[in-house]
RNA sequence: GCGGGAGUAGCUCAGUUGGCCAGAGCAUCAGCCUUCCAAGCUGAGGGUCGCGGGUUCGAGUCCCGUCUCCCGCUCCA
């Protein structure tokens, strides 16, 4: 299977099964924005409630935070993207390559083609959104869609820090949209205008900032391969220093080899004291921290670790996508982790007669009281199975003759295809030790 | 945004040089059959051919515009 052909097929199952549709898909689509359907919005809850869990509720050094999406414009004027995020470009009408107007300078030959004089007049190109607060459209009520979510935490950094109790080093997470004009989006939902982080900052002294970014570093790898994605996939790689953001110290990307090539999904940056020392600035207010026990004031460095949630997404479903044969016939399986998969357990009775068709659905309307469950009766048995596994479902519990005899069923796990008998009283217990 | 390619049922496509109410396979739904991995049978639903205009007696087929997708260039989570 060719890597083109894995990611055509991979979109083509997320709109069969309804993990992804485009937006807008009446009106034609809108470009570079997607919508979750029953199952990808499952699937994206439980990568986000994974996050969640291990980032904030399972360490007791990291608090969480839920900013506005609109911010005061000032912001974005402190944190650079006002500036870094507007580049006058000029196109050479030869080659139809871009440049930055201030790169190029006074040079009159294209880099790239050679040709003189023959670029087109500099256009400013803003990747913020723009949009107005208040009934009138006028300059002063112009505002922004975040860019990013990090700033929302950098404003308030105090009040998390003074209303938590918290003591450096101490982090502040946060989950939320954030919205980007990018020239070019692209690759299904990896590159879109709008999009979902999950966004760390961690505030540490001064000094210390290099052994924690080396230990954020790690983190994050291993909590990446915690989700069941395969390590040969996987790698980390560091920025050079043309490719540092304006804020960055020092990054690194994790990336995955996604079938258009390596690409980073989340980014860990050491951005200094560059965020809190801008926005001390430009509003006049101390955003200094001080340590009671040692006496001194100091503004926190932070390493920030920075993941996109719909690309995470697109890592777990083309890294759990595979094709395989069973007993000489084809099946698509979503190797999806339990913990993550959006339906938990599939219950189907064997046959449409017999009375299992009641007691299937007395065990499912059970189930569904505690999983994400599906009850299916249409089609053959293997039919069934075929449905689940494309949904990456990993348990089918199947009603058979002899649980009219002993109340016991069929557990068909996706992964081994092995079967085990389960008393039906026990199947919640079973569910609960094999999903953790 | 620029250059190249493409848009016909949920999916993959067919539709001859413009000409009978626009088709197939798969999928979906209903019924039958089926005692564990996409078997089979019967039937049904679903497309104003991306959208808008134009040429024509007549357009999926020709022309213009527009939107979207895919591949490159700059950007990032």
């Amino acid at each position: 299977m060719s890597n083109k052909d894995l990611m055509e097929k991979l979109v083509s199952l997320c709109k069969r099964r309804g993990f992804v549709f485009q937006s807008s898909e009446v009106y034609g689509g809108l470009g570079s924005v997607w919508d979750y359907g029953p199952l990808g919005v499952e699937l994206k809850r439980n990568v986000k409630e994974r996050w969640w869990r291990d980032m904030v509720t399972a360490r007791p050094d990291i608090e969480g935070l839920d900013a506005g999406i609109l911010m005061h414009p000032e912001v974005w004027m402190a944190s650079g993207h006002v500036e870094g995020f507007t580049d006058p470009l000029i196109e050479c009408k030869n080659c139809h390559r871009r440049f930055r107007a201030d790169e190029i300078g006074d040079v009159d030959q294209c880099p790239v083609c050679g040709v003189k004089h023959e670029f087109t007049p500099p256009r400013m190109f803003n990747l913020m959104f723009k949009t107005f607060m208040g009934p009138v459209e006028d300059e002063a009520a112009q505002i922004y869609l975040r860019p990013e979510t990090a700033q929302g935490i950098y404003v308030n950094f105090l009040n998390v820090q003074n209303s938590s109790r918290q003591k450096i080093p101490f982090g502040i997470a946060q989950i939320g949209k954030a919205f980007r004009n990018e020239i070019t989006p692209g690759n299904f939902i990896f590159r879109t205008r709008e999009f979902e982080q999950m966004e760390m900052q961690f505030f540490v002294k001064p000094g210390t900032d290099t052994q924690w970014f080396d230990y954020w570093r790690n983190e994050r790898l291993e909590w990446v391969k915690s989700l069941g994605i395969r390590a040969e996939k996987l790698r980390m790689e560091q920025h050079t220093r043309e490719e540092l953001a304006h804020y960055a110290y020092d990054a690194y990307d994790i990336q995955y080899e996604f079938p258009f090539g390596w690409q980073e999904f989340e980014g860990i940056h050491n951005r200094t004291d560059y965020d809190l020392g801008a926005h001390q600035q430009r509003s006049g207010k101390k955003l200094e921290y001080f340590d009671q026990a040692a006496n001194e004031r100091y503004i926190p460095y932070i390493i920030e670790t920075s993941g996109g949630v719909d690309r995470l997404m697109l890592v777990l479903l083309a890294d759990a996508y595979r094709e395989e044969e069973v007993e000489g016939e084809a099946r698509v399986v979503l190797g999806l982790q339990p913990q993550l998969a959006p339906t938990k357990v599939a219950v189907f009775p064997l046959v449409k007669k017999d009375g299992m068709p009641e007691v299937a659905q007395k065990i499912f309307d059970d189930l569904r009281t505690r999983y994400p469950a599906f009850y299916d009766e249409a089609g053959s048995i293997g039919r069934r199975y075929r449905r689940q596994d494309e949904a990456g479902t990993p348990f089918c519990v199947t009603v058979d003759g002899q649980t009219l005899e002993d109340d016991s069923v069929t557990v068909r796990d996706r992964d081994s295809l092995k079967q085990e008998r389960v008393a039906a009283g026990k199947l919640g217990e079973y569910l609960a030790e094999a999903i953790g």
